[in-house]
DNA sequence: ATGTGGTTTGCAAACGTTTGAAATTTTTTG
DNA sequence: CAAAAAATTTCAAACGTTTGCAAACCACAT
């Protein structure tokens, strides 16, 4: 762990100034072919690197872009993030990757952090903690800075700032219409976190597609998860002592759904023959499990490649603080076995 | 977008001098209790955030240390992340976390970025093409630096650094003796792809279990896949058209063998009945599919926190590059139905 | 007035690099 | 050989912050 070698180190050996050694490393033509082919031959021995905290301090900026995300462990946020930077890597951009926990303080924590290292823009997906308590103090500075933020996945319209979202609402209305279509009457719901834009929207198209096709909208049918797996176990047993049990599940996830399916055929049911399961997100493994799951697929690539767009495009008039875009990608339903064949 | 506010700009609001701005923002205690309060409300109502590149560049340190991994999209990377974060994050060092995408070149970007950006430490998980190519290049102005370096999970013999990895040998000896003892003839393995130490590790363990067992290792039941879900596939098809149908199947890690149990099933026969299949990594998902999937269990956070505490103790002699501490963690073997059921 | 002691503020240097302009050295030219 | 031109190198300032040390200021006692 030795002190890292400074241009000026090498100046000092050689005689010489440290502009001569800055030109030389870099190539500039006024400086002579000899003294440079020296100078970079040492540099390259003694393994020089550029200082770019220097340079970052000397340019007031640092080509880096902070991502903050509730968590990296899933298919889909990390879809996200590959596809952020998929289009700023090649810009030379590079992502400062924060991990939040679903917790408002380190959200918090993370912002300033970001802010103090002059960070060029910020992705916020904002935690479930933040949504919870709704409280954006923490965005205070990143509006008095007028940084760019751009809000991905979950928007929170209490912050005039760009987002790129999914047609949760759809997606769910989907789903539970292609329950319906096939002969479905008892359409349960394990819904998210209560208060969460994703958990509500999926909800709402949930509600929505069974007032329009007459169906009741039971509470009974209704229960909280928290999108693991594990969450949905209890849930699904409840659901399943219910006199009148549900004869399908409308999952507000893939690990949700799965979790159904287990104790389902626990209880001694068929999937999709006495009850079908629907999730969202198509998460890789819902093509190969069995019965494999009929999902809604969420285009996180996608999302994080518009984010970084709008990014890009952020000096222009559309997308400046007064006048944000928003925009919203469809999900798409994805039919598999888990809700097979038509019930009459 | 508006440039950030500095110390100097309020020191000219004020008509003091940086220095006072700067002890005043610091609650140092030589400064009027006036002066302090004043700075401090104007700075907060500014929205005055220290900039931290010129205190990184002024310390000659950032308190913050790379990760290089090659995917995060999965259960156990982003668990050696946490455990990382876990341990260093009280400390006050940020994490920067890269994503390869197996390879080499990105890797070798993300070394010289980060010695560049002055990080303290580098925890890296070495990508496939590194592996396959067995190049090791990028890692030489890491070592001139002699700055902390940690290989996690994938070890490379050829560059004295510390290392964590798991016990993928014993691992997969244990996976494949379970099949043994209950009964299991024809085991074949979904390899993963050649020359990765985890991939032979995990092909040693399985060899040299069949050897003690006096079970022939037969080439036609040993092919490779490249981790992923459908890279199973047509493996795993290719097995089940032998004349001398395997009755397990060991997969390098979960996703294989779901994507083999799917074929299974899809040709007709029955897991665990006709074959038996275990995986390794023990992902969330394993015990919720069905049949539930008899996997290696692999500690990913206890990973990362092992691997922050050799990069606390760096300065200590056993740290050291000339004497570096090796890890190995034990993986567990959990039973579940796709192994399930003694046959004779 | 002068000195003493305490409180408060400012100066200047430092971190590593780049860059316009000035200075120096080398080469060319008449 | 001197002058002009060209090539090469150095100087100094800048980015934003901290901090040891010196300076300024104040109140009060002599």
């Amino acid at each position: 762990m030795n002190k890292p070698v400074t241009i000026k180190d090498i100046a000092r050996k050689f005689r010489c100034s440290p502009s001569t050694v800055s030109r030389a490393l870099n190539n500039h033509p006024s400086i002579n072919e000899d003294t440079r082919r020296n100078l970079q031959e040492y540099a390259q021995k003694v393994g020089y690197q550029r200082n770019q905290v220097s340079l970052n301090l000397l340019n007031t900026k640092t080509a880096s872009i902070g991502v903050i995300v509730p968590t990296i462990n899933n298919y889909y946020e990390s879809a996200i993030i590959e596809g952020i930077d998929g289009v700023l890597h090649p810009l030379g951009y590079t992502l400062n990757i924060c991990v939040t926990n679903e917790q408002y303080l380190l959200e918090s924590e993370y912002i300033t952090k970001l802010l103090s290292n002059r960070v060029e823009g910020i992705f916020l997906s904002v935690s479930q903690e933040t949504y919870d308590f709704g409280h954006y103090e923490h965005l205070e500075n990143v509006g008095k800075r007028n940084l760019p933020l751009i809000f991905i996945d979950r928007d929170y319209e209490g912050f005039s700032a760009g987002s790129v979202t999914i047609d949760d609402y759809h997606g769910a209305f989907a789903a539970v219409q292609h329950l319906v279509n096939t002969g479905r009457k008892r359409i349960a719901h394990l819904k998210g976190p209560n208060g969460m834009a994703v958990t509500e929207q999926r909800f709402k198209g949930y509600a929505e597609c069974l007032r329009q096709y007459g169906l009741p909208l039971e509470e009974s049918l209704i229960i909280n998860t928290n999108f693991k797996v594990e969450s949905a176990l209890e849930p699904t047993a409840q659901l399943l002592e219910l006199d009148q049990r549900p004869d399908a599940i409308f999952g507000v996830n893939d690990q949700v759904a799965i979790g159904a399916m287990k104790v389902i055929r626990e209880k001694g049911w068929r999937v999709p023959e006495d009850i079908a399961v629907v999730g969202f997100d198509n998460s890789p493994i819902s093509a190969y499990i069995s019965p494999s799951l009929t999902s809604v697929g969420r285009p996180g690539r996608q999302i994080g490649e518009e984010a970084a767009r709008i990014f890009l495009n952020y000096p222009d008039a559309a997308a400046k603080r007064d006048n944000p875009v928003h925009i919203v990608l469809p999900s798409q339903l994805i039919i598999r076995d888990s809700s097979a064949g038509i019930r009459r």
